[in-house]
DNA sequence: AAAATAGTGTCTATGAGACACTATAGT
DNA sequence: ACTATAGTGTCTCATAGACACTATTTT
């Protein structure tokens, strides 16, 4: 398979770098579309789950997709993505970071798309005002491998069956599993899927969402405390049934 | 700031996919350029070095850049990224991986330009026969931070003096060494900076010049030969003054 | 009192760093 | 013989997992 060659960037030698930019036409030559795409993630009984829209519209009408659009040329990549989490979701102040960019030539019907995925995560709590339309659902994120090494993954309904997903969005969930996956040990985004305050049992159990496996009691505990990550309250839960647990903030900023 | 609404993905409805897509016309609105930024690094002298063209036409003509090009639109993001690097390096065959994508709004003065950068690795051996050219030039990496967090990094010439980067490339770079740095010591990339056969001496270089601080030689040893990375090749160094230590190779594919 | 989870103390296995020692090439 | 690096053995320290135990709330 023989590329096209690139545009040229010669331009006729002997002008001035203003002159050159009056001059230049950004049109000379075509270009892809450009979109984002943004898998948002919350930990909900026990396990993953992600925001998906139901097209409205072709291609893949019908089918399930994550929040996305095409960005503006008056906007950032960053902002594009936030856009799309208030437009699609009425969400603002998310915690967002960006995952990867998907070019694959035929991964849209329509025309080259060129998306750039990003991953957002939010506290569970925070989805309640937002969904059950027809056509926004919180799906849950069932993952058939271990650790970091896997390829896409699935969405399921309520019933448990699998929710048909438009493009390459499938891949795109799976490389956020993946990244968040990784991530969890050394950076602090355990603590962006949980209300401000918490106990260490709940992060222990975000933790477990996200690796899709339970973890060592102890261990998560010495380690939480020792990583200075964690400030506590010095106020306990009520009304559990239970001895109550003390709760603790994040230390650092929680919403971007 | 309010950014520009999206394009509305909707349609006249009523049609089936197929019609859709033969009426579809991907120019309606204005698209971003999009091209890709490949940082080429290697290690040399104890150090890292990174690949750079200088800028023959404007914007930022005479400055040293990445080597780059624009998309085109019948080849993949990676295939690209592969073109960049055999027509301005006559490379081929080199390990290569998606880093990040940029697209701040000024990042380019032509017009609104998207660059999804990529990160590749190889023996400096190999690069013997690619250089010194006036436009073409192997430059020392300076990293003004230790660990994984900083921001942009400089690139210097022979005699140590700051070279003058276009465009964003100096944040680019920086990313690039948080990249490897972070990944150096889970993911077998250590291996694709030196020769088909190496000695543990000479990983342990590779990886303290990429970590930019000595290492300890017996806890290196160790973990790198019960890693399952290495495979001992049974023969030994010539003629090096000392006790000839041992060749090692990788055990995995060493180039894409 | 029973149930359920919170939180503490201690033992053990593992891996990294430190250090001493032996081995083997060229000069 | 001397020098420089290769490679081994052992000690110590830090951390994770395992397990036993005590603590505190609601029902």
């Amino acid at each position: 398979m023989r590329p096209r060659p690139p545009p040229p960037r010669t331009d006729p030698s002997g002008e001035d770098e203003s002159q050159f930019l009056a001059q230049y036409d950004p049109g000379a030559f075509e270009h892809p579309s450009v979109s984002v795409d943004v898998v948002l993630l919350t930990v909900r009984d026990g396990g993953l789950a992600s925001l998906v829209c139901k097209r409205a519209s072709h291609p893949h009408k019908g089918r399930w997709s994550l929040p996305g659009g095409f960005i503006g040329m008056g906007e950032s990549l960053d902002q594009a993505a936030t856009r799309v989490l208030r437009s699609k979701g009425g969400l603002s102040r998310v915690w967002l970071e960006q995952l990867y960019t998907f070019g694959a030539l035929g991964r849209d019907p329509r025309t080259r798309v060129i998306s750039i995925a990003y991953y957002a995560l939010i506290d569970a709590a925070r989805l309640q005002a937002v969904e059950t339309s027809d056509a926004l659902a919180l799906a849950r994120v069932s993952v058939p491998w271990e650790g970091e090494a896997g390829g896409p993954v699935e969405l399921l309904d309520e019933e448990g069956e699998p929710l048909a997903l438009a493009f390459d969005h499938a891949d795109i969930l799976g490389m956020a599993v993946r990244r968040i996956r990784g991530k969890l040990d050394w950076a602090p985004i355990g603590f962006q899927l949980l209300p401000r305050e918490f106990t260490l049992l709940q992060l222990q159990n975000v933790h477990q969402a996200i690796l899709g496996r339970t973890l060592n009691k102890d261990s998560f505990r010495r380690r939480m405390l020792a990583s200075d990550l964690l400030r506590p309250t010095g106020t306990r839960q009520a009304g559990v049934g239970h001895r109550p647990a003390e709760l603790f903030r994040f230390t650092q900023q929680s919403a971007v």
